[in-house]
DNA sequence: GTCTATAAAGCGATAGAC
DNA sequence: GTCTATCGCTTTATAGAC
């Protein structure tokens, strides 16, 4: 029998959304109460620094996702390639075919980096370097490796950013496919 | 002798900056007034629709500037190589080598995307469009023009984040560099 | 055209009952 | 752990003097 009272882990992914839908600012108590359905009350029982606290364990727990599911695999896969393709596909998943922005980008572009900078630059960074890493596995030259990793990282972000803009996932999808494509051909 | 009576046009710029660096929400009147060195009686006065039609207004000149020195030489250009290298050029200079961010992005990113989605639509593919005849133009078909156009503002706009999230400007000139190579390599 | 004063609403955060 | 009531501040916007 699930306990119906809340734990703090339960009420991230709710929040996070909040974060993504409104950016920092924009995410007031007042809609962050409707989403997660819990009083004021309760969400400083929990979060205790406020708004900067609930922001800082969403970036903690994306930070934890992307590490499981995308920065490790590429890191220690036997197959680089595969681990390649693999990332495109957790990507397109996570971010919804482009429906779903990406927080981290939306805090890197506003004000609220300086606030989160370790956590906006270590998401970004660990990500170029684990895809570097694979790359490199997979037979390039360290310097290929890193300049396609940082142009691969750069243009998932461009992608969601234009495919909100045009209203039209086909941006984002066709974004994955091409660098499918880029990342893998031969050095 | 210049007036000293402020016009519309003149506080644009300033009012450009503002929503820049802190969005449309968190660009309160406060940092407006600041800014602009106007009070809230010129402000409304020039904007009686408020932060809605200052922003719309800044939406518009930015539009007007990218039609004029972007979009309208790569449609009509005589050397359509030469227009994408001056394309990318002018694209360095506008935002700063990736130390300023796009205005159009960031707001398409957040919720106003919706309160503004012709002008931010229309930025977008006014700019892909312009950009994929001037590729044509150069030889490519129309199928693969279309997708480096793409390829292009989306990784511009990711540049923009990423250079931001990482504090170094040297994503921005890199992505540039290789948006150069990329457009204009033999179809 | 520019300003100050002010209204009305919303904000983040806290206190304290249960 | 959850709630409501409330504080003090900031917000957008308006009114009206100059």
């Amino acid at each position: 029998m699930a306990k119906t009272v809340a734990e703090r882990s339960d009420i991230l992914p709710a929040l996070g959304e909040v974060f993504r839908e409104h950016g920092f600012e924009g995410a007031s108590l007042a809609h962050i109460t409707a989403r997660t359905g819990l009083g004021k009350g309760s969400l400083y029982h929990f979060f205790p620094g406020g708004k900067e606290e609930m922001a800082a364990a969403v970036l903690a727990e994306i930070d934890g996702w992307f590490e499981t599911h995308v920065y490790a695999p590429l890191r220690t896969g036997a197959d680089a390639a595969a681990g390649v393709r693999d990332m495109l596909a957790q990507v397109d998943a996570y971010f919804r075919s482009g429906r779903r922005v990406c927080l981290v980008g939306v805090f890197a572009l506003g004000e609220v980096r300086d606030r989160f900078s370790d956590a906006v630059l270590g998401y970004f960074a660990r990500w170029r370097d684990a895809l570097a890493q694979a790359l490199g596995r997979a037979g390039l030259d360290p310097d290929t490796a890193r300049g396609r990793a940082e142009d691969a990282v750069l243009a998932i972000q461009g992608a969601l950013v234009l495919a909100r803009a045009l209203d039209d996932t086909g941006v984002f999808t066709r974004a994955l496919a091409r660098l499918e494509h880029r990342l893998l051909a031969p050095g």
